[in-house]
DNA sequence: GCTTGACCTGGAGTGCGCTCCGGGTCGGAG
DNA sequence: CTCCGACCCGGAGCGCACTCCAGGTCAAGC
């Protein structure tokens, strides 16, 4: 359980500091923990947890969707059923992305052959 | 050089009618053709072109970029380098992004792996 | 000739996701 | 003791990319 500063922890997850106490304030993880002074210390299971937010924002999940997430995680009810199912449709909709912008490359292959010899 | 009504080309691209005009105020493309009455006429090309605007805002520009883009293509002084050049940058920006999502894609599929058998 | 529906305009409004701000606290260096 | 730099807070502000709106025109169908 190694603990970050939060300049650290910043610098880790690729957020500024601002975002990261943002997605605090909203739930999306936390509550992180303080030193005797009331700085944050994030653990690397903090950092790790917003490494996945991250990836969700890629795969194109807004911020209250990360919230429906996490919903979801504190409510078990039916098992983990439900988030591996809202995983999925995320994953899907990841690749889906994906594709089009493969497709986008290629667009821009066929362009930049295209300007380069006429 | 086959015409499409507002409604079509909105279909073929993507873009709702707002912003294909919003686009073409910009001057990101057009300026289009109208009929008699003043209604748009798309062509093909025009169509073309907004699918390669649409590759471009995936690859991450904005739409500045996109204004300075096309600036270049109108101020050929240099030939077609600045444009290929880029382009070219842009497609690499393209690259790491679906490499990055890729990553997030892995993340996503261990994070399922994880919570179907615990 | 009336209605309907697609489209026109310029400008205002919206939602998202941060990002910045002012004023404050703390610990360590000089 | 003073300064500095990192961090704290709540709330305001911002930039982007649309998106909506009011009020209007036009062509076609009944």
């Amino acid at each position: 359980m190694t603990a970050y500063a939060p300049a650290e922890a910043s610098e880790r997850t690729g957020l500024s500091l601002d975002t990261l106490r943002y997605y605090e304030r909203l739930g999306l993880f936390g509550p992180v923990q303080r030193n005797s002074s009331g700085q944050r210390v994030y653990t690397d299971h903090d950092v790790a947890w917003v490494g996945l937010l991250v990836c969700l924002r890629r795969a194109g999940l807004g911020i209250t969707d990360l919230q429906r997430f996490m919903g979801r995680l504190r409510d078990r009810s039916n098992g983990n059923a439900d988030v591996v199912e809202l995983l999925e449709s995320n994953r899907d909709r990841l690749r889906a992305e994906i594709a089009k912008m493969t497709v986008a490359l290629d667009v821009l292959d066929d362009k930049i052959a295209h300007y380069r010899n006429n």
